[in-house]
This record gives C-alpha cells, structure tokens and sequence, in this order.
RNA sequence: GGGCCUAUAGCUCAGUUUCGGUUAGAGCGCACGCCUGAUAAGCGUGAGGUCGGUGGUUCAAGUCCACCUAGGCCCA
C-alpha cells in the first residue's frame, strides 16, 4: 500500500494520483542532443549492426547519385539525402536488407577549375600529374566536409568505405567500360565546335569564357544564286540574282557552307540598280536604310520553305553553298539569311549535322589558316579580318561595311577575344548498335515517379545527338585511345584493354600520363592498316557524365553487398538530362539493360514565393543555418512533409510550422509514455476483448493509421505520412482519445483494470507509433523508445527503434461497419456538446467542462441511442453529469443543429477535490468528506496516511 | 523561343484508379475564450477560399478542352 502525507490533517489528495511522470522531456533541444546521438552511432557502428540484422532478407537497393565534391552541402543536396535516408530506413523497418553506399563525383573541370584559381601563375607551367594531383587534395578536402554535412542530417550509411569516382579502381572501371564501347565499334570519331583562346592555346569550357563590349566588323556580303528559282517566282529568273548575309567575323567566311533561312518568315527578292537581293521582306526597310539607299522596288516575295536544298555561290572560295532551314534565325538583326560556318558556330554545327554538311574548321592551334582556307592559308584571325572585307570589296561582294559593339566571349585568363572551332572529338554513337533504339525500349522497362518522367527522358533519348565524350582537359579518366601515328587508324586490341585495366587498377589513371606509351602496348604490335609500329595516345579526357555515369558498374556490381540493376535511382529532376540519362546509355550499351528499375525524381528547393534560390537574391537558406536553429529532425520533418513532386519551397515561416508541428507530435509521445511509468506490458496487459470500447476504438484509428503510412512509405509518398501521423497525434490522440481518458488514467486506483486497458492501448499504440516514424524522425523515435523500454544511455543500440520493424498489421483491431457508424455517431453528438459548452463558457455558466451538467434534448428516434450510451457520452464530454430530457413544444431539437438540442447547467453537488468531478456523493464520508464516493473508495484501499 | 511540370484558405496538404454531380475539406497559424494535475503544456469555439486568369464544352466544371499569366527544371 502506499502512503501519502496527512499535512495538518487534510490529505494531500494529489498525490494520490497516478500523474504523468517521464524522463522524456518537453524540449527536445535538437541541436544539442542530436551530436550526442550521432556519436553513438557512430561509437557502436549502427550501420554495420543494422547491416548485419538484416542478413539474408530481400535486398533492396538504392544506388546513391554522386554529388559533385565541390563546395559545402546546399538545401537541395540536403532534401535529396534525406529523401534517400527516410526510403532507406522504411524499407529496413519493412523487413528489407537495404545497404546505403554514398559516393562522390570527383573528376571535372569545377574543381580543375577552382583549383587552376588557387594555383594562380603557376598553373601555366605545373607538370600534368602535379595538377591531377591537386586537384584530388582539393576533392578529397570536400568529400570530408560534406561527408560531415550528410552524417549530421541523420543519414545512415556506409561513410567509412563510400565510392568515389577518382578511386583507382573506379578510374579502372571508368577505362574498362569506355574501352567496351569502343571495341563494340560504338565510339566515333567526328568534328565539334568549342571555344578556343588562340593566344593560351587551350580549349575553353563554357564556365571560362567571360563576356565583354567588344568592337566586331560589320559586313554585308552577297553570294550570289546558282539554282533556278524561277518555279518559285518568275521574277527570281536570271542571273544577278544574290543572298544578302550578314556577319560581325569576317574571318569565318573561307568555312561558310551554307546560308540558313527561316522556315516561317517571308523573303523577297530587292531590285536596286541592276541586281536584286534575297532578304527577309521585314527587313528591306530597315537594311535599306542602314545601307542608305532610297531607290529601290521588291519584285517578289516568297517562303524560304521553297529555297531548301538549292545553291548559291561562295563569294570568293572554289564551291557552293547550300540554302538550308533553321529555326534560330531571327529578325533581330541582318538580313534574315545566316552565314553559316559549320565548324564555328553551335546552331551552325547542330544544322551542318542535320543538312550533312562537313563540319569545317579551317583554323589551327595558333589561330591560323590551314591549307583548306585556300588564299588565306597561314594569315592569323582575326587580324585578316581586313583583308578578307578588302578581298569581298573588290570582288564586287561586299554591299556594307562598318562595325559593330556587342557582346563577345573573351578567354577568362588572359581576356583575349576567343574563337568558336571545331576540333576532332570522340563521340559514342546513338546510332552504331542500334543504341538509342534500345535504350528507348529500356525507358519503358522502368517505373518512373512521378509518371511524367518517363515522357521526359524519352524524348531527350529520342532527339538527342551522339554523346560528345571529349574534353579538353586534365582532371579526368584519360579517352584511352591508341591510334596509330603514320595513319590515325585507332587501334583495337584487347591486350592494350588489359594493360589499361591493370596499371590503373594499381596507380590510378594517371598512369595514362605517367607511363611510357610503350607500357600499354603489346611489344609486337603493328598497325592493322598500314603496318606502322608508332602509336600515339589521346590526351582528351573523358566527360564526367560518363564517370557517373558508369557507377553500376563500378559500384552495384563490384560490391558484394549491391546488385544490378538497381532498385531505385533517387535524384532531382535535372537528372532526366544528367545521371538517369548518362546511366542509362551507358548500361543500354554495354549490358542491354536500364541499370534502374525504378527512378524517382523530386522538384527543387525554392524560396517561399516559389523562386529559385541564389546569392544574388539573397534568399539562399543554408542548411547548417537551420540545423543550427531547428535541428535536423526538424529539416527531416520538412522533408518529409512537402510534396516533392513540385517544387519544395522552404522558408522561415514553412520551418517554424514544421517546428510546432514538430512540438506537437513530441508532446503527444511524452504524454504516451508518462501514462506508462507503471506499466509492464507483460504483466499488466488487457486481453484485446476486455479492452473498454474506447480503447478498442483507438486502437482500431491507429490500425487504419498504420495502414495508410505503411503504404505511403511503399509509394514514396511521405506528405501524406507527415499529415496522417501529425493529425493522429493533435486529433485523435490529443484532442480526443487522451484528453478523455485523462480521468481514468489518473484517478483510479494504478491497478484497475479500466487503468490497464488504457494503458494496454497507449502502449501499444505508442510502441508502434514509434516504429512507424522512425525511418522519419530518427531521433526522436529513438530517443521516446528508449524512455518506453527505459533504456538507458549504456544500452546497446540492437535493442533500438533502429532494428525494428512496422507493427504488423491486426485485423481484428478494425471494426465492423455498424460499430464505426456507432462511433461517428457518438463523435457528432460529442461535437453539439462541446459547441454548447462553449456557449456556456461565454455567458459565464461554467468554465471547466466539470462544472458542467449536459441536458441533451432528443427527439423520439435519437433518445434511445442517447439513453444507451448514456455513460459513454458522459465520457466522451468529459461533463459531470448528462441527462436526456424529451422534446417538448418548449425543446424542439429541430431548431438546433444537428437535430439536437443540448442545455448546459452547473452540475449538482461539490467538486470532488481528488479528481474534480461535480458529484452528489462528496461528503457522504467523514472521514475523506472532499472526496467523492469513487475516489473514496480507491484511496482507502490504496493508500495510507502517515504523519508527517 | 522550344520540351516537360506546377498553380485549391496566410502556410503545408486532401479532394476519391481514364474519363465531371449537392453548401470545396483537414491540420497548422490567427482571433477569442477555458483550464492550471501533459504547464515554455492541454482543451474549446470562430473567422479565412470568385479552387492562378479568360474563354469554351455540358443540364452540371476545382475536376474536361483552348489560350493566357506566374513559377520551376531541361534545352536553344
């Protein structure tokens, strides 16, 4: 028996009741507690013990994309690895085994760049494999920082051994799986524009060329028409007949090879003197003008549709130029007709492929002419500008000249005006195996999320040109290519293959500019071709994507613990061009099978408004801010509760939601688990069928819960976890279920079994309540179930919330239909009570729901229903006393809502001191004359009093 | 400029699997009130929406169609 103490002869009737009491506390101190946390999982290995709990079950892989090991982490690489995390842990707590290897993308011209910044004047002169070098510290020196940023968020996994794509053997693999394309005969070699500084002799990446006012010529030149155009318009017969272009680089002229039209606009034919001119017929006024002239008269106009396909003639170079459609030409300036150098320009090279024009690029290294310039061989650009205006001058060519100010990409090093030139390049082929045929029947093969996806890529795959793998650059996969010296036929030869595999596989790819070339070749070599023995090695690099690209490769099938295909590819939506895409060619090519069976894709964080977020704006969030602030758990719940298909909009007022929200759910849990501090489960438990009806009814919610969230997280769809879980916590649980059983759990005695019976649910539901949104909120629900099982801090982590699982489904805890209809209809009687409480509490009637006597007036058909949960209803109003009364002439229940009329009066009697319900019986004993019959009884036969 | 996507209360989301059907819902926040035995907690009541805009199809449109606007991703 207990005892309490009598002070000054009244009995400290508080203490006589089973309050709360929990070490779980209100405040969760997130940014405090979780480092705690995460050192312990770190200090007991909780991947590997997770790892090895789930041995022998269904595996279920999500292969982690790369990020880019440049820079600190930013909100959106955040939600993604928290995405990752949340699916990884709810297919644990599914009863799959799912490893979580992360990676790195190390290789690329960001890094290469950034460190070229640090290394200033020297990187003129640094050797190759000194560069690579620092380029790999400067990797490595990010991976460590993100690798810290990712294990803050929570996010478990194999941090000690992820992949990294500059990994020697990776390197291996990236060479192995290039060197298989190549063999199969799928890798070309072809001609492509880049930007290139004549002056430091290098090729340019877009991120390197800078924009700045720039004085150009501005040149009008007439190539005059070879093909018959009469069909078009009898005025468009005989000679004298010429297409105006216009052009700021005259030095691009010995490569034009045709002149593009635009498909939709009119052109026309523009008599001055005694030739007539091709233009778009909404420029004749305007270049009329800036040409001075007055006099003139339009004989015909046309659609360019009719001029595809037939010729004019190069002003001054032995050939033909082809007319040819493109869509880019605009009316913004010129004449409406393109010069078109296929070698020098990007929509120039993307039409030159598709009219199969060369791509011609009659420029060198230096920036000077090659032999295919004809006259010009060996004149520097753009210095031969003038001469070349001069030459068009007095061939009778040339209609206008002056210049022009404009925008113009100079060389970021040393801020010379750059050149557009095509250079060879290896390319894989779409075409050659048939690739993109097949990798458009792979696309279908995957379930993309959302569905939407699957259109995306296809038509990207579908239109896409041959993958251009070649970079001009040093931090890479080197393009393993031997070609033969005396007559650049590339070499295949599967021994040359294995050396590639070997020496990388030990020293990296830089062994590729390391070693003699001769370590790569079989000693008797020849050329198949020519028979030469001299061979020479590419120094392009390989496009990073490919790097990536290439990870099941690397990865899921090297790893014992993955395999391939993959269950799922995790990425934000840009993907659909990048990773999904380069893996999937990549995989199709080389193995036939998309390396993903499932792909999902989520939008972009965006500010509050819905605008992207950049420095410039200022409306970045970092997440080690809100981590800092909030905590982690809280970044997680944000995840978690936005709808990733769109765009994820974060703000500070969207956190601090998350953050109440987030309060809300903990305190719900704290009260769950102070109710249970003299509960043992084992002992204590109510058989399910002695359980009272509401209890039944509250484990019946939590069934349907439990449902719905498990099914959620197998359909990716953790908004709607988010929302279930948070309105079953402030809902059903808070508002409804534990506010009523308050009185129960308090006042009886610890031992009554309608204390046992909601302690019986609270555990139980909690327990699962747990389970359930662990994979979400890892640290809270380790932490609550540690408090539930009172574990302490020197407990081992087998026994946390960790290695369980979601609580099985119980069918028998739903109920049948007539029991629901019951429910819904004592909740809607419960709604009118509080409603007219409420009123009451304004007109000052009562304050705390207790003090009040509930008269529901009924008409003939509800009364029975009242009559018979009489003692329910009592509950669930959580009223002293109710009564139901017959309508009369004076309560009609019609004129009330819902068909019911409910009067609220002081309830009779005193307010029992011990659990404060108005009752008739306080003061019937002597002995305890505050307490009411009830509370008389259980503190009789429960506790003594002492004095003090 | 092109392709794909998004748009429901201040915020986060529902709105019934390929095909429309009564007064469009929830939670949070807010306002007002209650309680002080979940207390930097808990409970109640209430006010918030021309469902981005315009036009169309239909007896009937948040839901279907067209166009427009705003925003995002990828291209050019």
């Amino acid at each position: 028996m207990n005892t309490v103490c009598n002070k000054e002869r009244c009995m400290d009737y508080r203490a006589t009741l089973n309050l709360p009491k929990t070490a779980f506390k209100m405040k969760a101190n997130l940014s405090q507690q979780e480092p705690k946390a995460l050192q312990r999982w770190h200090n007991e290995g909780l991947y590997e013990l997770v790892q090895r709990h789930s041995e022998g079950r269904p595996l279920f892989v999500l292969h982690d994309g790369p990020p880019y090991a440049n820079g600190k982490i930013h909100l959106g690489t955040a939600f993604n690895k928290i995405l990752k995390d949340i699916i990884l842990r709810s297919k644990r707590a599914d009863g799959f085994n799912a490893p979580y290897i992360p990676g790195w993308d190390c290789h690329g011209l960001p890094i290469e760049h950034n460190v070229d910044k640090e290394l200033g004047e020297k990187k003129q002169t640094i050797p190759i494999l000194s560069k690579r070098r620092a380029c790999r510290k400067y990797a490595e020196k990010w991976i460590k920082t993100q690798k810290d940023e990712f294990k803050r968020l929570g996010v478990l996994g194999d941090w000690d051994n992820p992949y990294l794509t500059m990994s020697y053997d990776y390197e291996a693999t990236i060479a192995r799986e290039f060197n298989r394309f190549f063999d199969s005969g799928s890798i070309i070699r072809s001609k492509k524009p880049i930007y290139w500084c004549a002056s430091c002799k290098t090729a340019l990446a877009e991120a390197e060329v800078e924009y700045h006012d720039h004085r150009s010529p501005s040149i009008y030149v007439k190539f005059p028409v070879r093909s018959d155009l009469s069909a078009i318009d009898p005025a468009l017969a005989g000679d004298n007949l010429s297409v105006v272009i216009w052009t700021t680089t005259p030095w691009t002229l010995p490569a034009n090879l045709a002149v593009a039209f635009h498909p939709e606009y009119r052109y026309a034919a523009v008599a001055l003197g005694n030739e007539r001119l091709i233009m778009a017929h909404d420029l004749v006024e305007r270049v009329m003008g800036e040409w001075g002239i007055e006099q003139y008269t339009i004989e015909a106009t046309f659609s360019a549709v009719e001029l595809e396909h037939k010729y004019c003639r190069h002003p001054f170079m032995e050939r033909d130029s082809l007319l040819v459609l493109a869509d880019y030409v605009t009316l913004e300036a010129g004449t409406g007709c393109v010069h078109t150098a296929p070698g020098h320009g990007a929509e120039d090279y993307q039409t030159g492929l598709r009219y199969g024009l060369d791509i011609l690029s009659p420029v060198d290294d230096d920036g000077v002419y090659t032999a295919a310039a004809g006259v010009y061989a060996g004149r520097r650009i753009p210095a031969v500008n003038d001469d070349i205006i001069e030459d068009c001058r007095t061939g009778e060519a040339l209609v206008s000249a002056g210049s022009v100010d404009h925008s113009y990409p100079h060389c970021w090093r040393c801020k010379e005006p750059v050149m557009y030139r095509a250079t060879p390049q290896w390319f894989l082929s779409l075409e050659k195996n048939d690739l993109r045929k097949k990798a458009l029947a792979q696309i279908k093969q995957v379930q993309w999320t959302p569905r939407w996806g699957m259109q995306r890529i296809h038509d990207m795959v579908e239109h896409r040109p041959d993958w251009c793998l070649s970079r001009q650059r040093t931090w890479g996969v080197p393009i393993t290519v031997i070609t033969c010296q005396q007559c650049h036929e590339p070499i295949k030869d599967r021994r040359i293959y294995e050396r590639i595999d070997e020496i990388f596989t030990k020293e990296g790819a830089d062994g590729w500019f390391a070693r003699a070339i001769e370590d790569f070749l079989p000693a008797d070599l020849t050329c198949p071709s020519c028979a030469s023995g001299r061979f020479a090695r590419e120094q392009d690099i390989l496009d990073v994507w490919f790097d990536s690209g290439v990870s099941y490769a690397a990865v899921c099938e090297t790893r014992p613990e993955l395999q391939t295909p993959a269950d799922l590819y995790l990425e934000g939506s840009d993907q659909h061009r990048g990773w999904f895409h380069s893996a999937l060619l990549a995989s199709v090519g080389t193995r036939a099978v998309a390396p993903y069976k499932g792909v999902l894709t989520h939008g972009y964080v965006v500010d509050g408004q819905g605008k992207k977020m950049s420095k410039s704006v200022g409306n970045v969030v970092a997440p080690q801010e809100v981590i800092e602030k909030f905590g982690a758990e809280i970044l997680r719940l944000w995840v978690a509760s936005e709808d990733y298909r769109d765009d994820v909009k974060v703000s500070d007022d969207i956190l601090r939601q998350i953050s109440d929200s987030y309060r809300k759910i903990r305190n719900t849990i704290r009260f769950m688990l102070g109710n249970l501090f003299d509960f043992a489960p084992d002992t204590d438990a109510v058989a399910y069928a002695e359980l009272d009806d509401l209890d039944r009814w509250a484990l019946a919610r939590f069934e349907e819960l439990k449902r719905h969230i498990v099914e959620g997280y197998r359909n990716y769809s953790f908004h709607t976890i988010y929302h279930r879980l948070h309105y079953f916590c402030t809902t059903t649980m808070s508002a409804l279920y534990l506010d009523i059983c308050k009185d129960r759990l308090y006042a009886s005695a610890p031992g009554a079994k309608s204390r046992r019976s909601v302690q019986t649910t609270l555990s139980e539901i909690v327990d699962g309540l747990l389970r359930l949104m662990a994979p979400i909120l890892c640290f809270t629900a380790s932490e609550a179930w540690d408090s539930l099982r009172e574990r302490g801090s020197e407990a081992g982590l087998e026994g946390s919330v960790y290695m369980q699982e979601f609580p099985p489904e119980q069918p028998g805890y739903l109920l049948d239909e007539q029991t629901t209809k019951r429910w819904e209809q004592l909740l809607t009687i419960r709604a009118g009570i509080t409603k007219a409480l409420e009123a009451a509490r304004v007109d000052k009637v009562i304050g705390h729901p207790l003090e009040a006597a509930v008269t529901i007036v009924a008409g003939a058909e509800m009364q029975p229903f009242i009559t018979e949960h009489h003692a329910a209803l009592k509950e669930l109003a959580v009223v002293s006393e109710l009564y139901v009364e017959e309508a009369d002439s004076t309560n009609d229940p019609a004129q009330a809502g819902d068909g019911l009329l409910v009067n609220v009066a002081p309830a009779e009697g005193e307010k029992c001191e011990r659990c404060w319900i108005r009752s008739t019986t306080v003061g019937e004993q002597s002995d305890h004359p505050t307490i009411c019959s009830r509370c008389y009884q259980v503190v009789i036969n429960e506790y003594q009093e002492v004095e003090q």
